[in-house]
DNA sequence: TATTGTTATACTCTATAACTATA
DNA sequence: TATAGTTATAGAGTATAACAATA
């Protein structure tokens, strides 16, 4: 358990400073995660992956396709299944195959779950307005926003190592996965 | 749903910025919380929370009762004694009845479990560098550790409102618990 | 009575692998 | 063959309520 408060190579040991914001950062969205959950539970029986579906869903142009869908927000294909047959089944999105290609299913969000969306939301963002913004001033804000949205791009790009998920190319992606099977 | 993306008072019309802020937050630390499980599952067959139990006892002075382990760790008692039971069955930690209270049950990191943390940190660290200290600055982390710290202290003082959680014994709001009596 | 912790139970969620059907 | 999605299964995790024991 030696803890590196300064290294040989006289170097400004970065590392407890480093892990010190981690923890804090870890612990902050850790609270932030319940209080949005509990919202979202309480007033309209979501989790916090149904809510992203279904704004996704409500801000969505039209119809998205599971794979779609499934960018970003949930992290298995079994797992955005799940979810979306509760959702169909509560009545708030539909799913029907796609004519253009009938392999893929079209989720779409219907009235009720628009009308669930509009609910939710304001009681969502006075959660988030009291959580987060409140602790905040405007430069912590731009601060912030500006550093998250770095380390989002940073991490999207960059997958664990150890686990190989499955790369979706969209368009020309020039990867060619390393799919050994 | 009408959002109020401009306003024309200099300052409000936060909410735009403010929601992109929140959203980024969310999607980073997910892909961050991912990352660091997938490493500590890999390596040493332990969630997140177990990690932490972990750790806090490997840096304790002594052992620690459950409800000073529980302290900002799970949310519910039954969660950390489920945890602590899976801890104790992998040989990590043990507990015993607390000589100066008997109801109190003391827990102790195990010479395995030490071990366990001293082979899992190493990797973790890499992790955590990898994916979030390499697209940060320096002053990246001075700033967000010091915005995440006063967040995590915020939050910690403003629970949920409507969850109401068993910290604060407050006399005069008969909340939504649900407790006929 | 209040506090500490466990247990019983029920449920949500996630991941893997096998599977179907279409391209 | 490759892709889109589902299903079957299995396990982890969490919360609530009832409970026992101690203070």
């Amino acid at each position: 358990m030696a803890q590196p408060s300064s290294d040989d190579a006289g170097r400004p040991a970065p590392d407890a400073r480093q892990m010190v914001a981690y923890f804090a950062l870890m612990e902050a969205t850790a609270l932030l995660q319940h209080g949005v959950e509990q919202q979202l539970r309480s007033t309209g029986d979501l989790s916090y992956v149904q809510f992203q579906v279904l704004v996704r869903l409500a801000y969505a142009d039209g119809p998205l396709t599971m794979t779609q869908l499934a960018d970003g927000v949930v992290y298995s294909r079994s797992g955005l299944t799940y979810q979306a047959a509760r959702l169909a089944k509560a009545g708030l999105i539909t799913r029907r195959p796609s004519p253009d290609d009938e392999r893929s299913v079209l989720a779409q969000i219907t009235d009720d779950g628009r009308d669930l969306v509009g609910k939710v939301l304001p009681g969502h963002i006075e959660v988030v307005q009291r959580l987060l913004f409140n602790a905040l001033s405007e430069d912590d804000l731009d601060r912030l926003g500006g550093i998250t949205a770095r380390l989002r791009d940073h991490m999207r790009s960059e997958p664990p190592r150890s686990a190989a998920p499955r790369r979706k190319p969209d368009r020309s992606s020039p990867d060619s996965g390393a799919d050994p099977s």
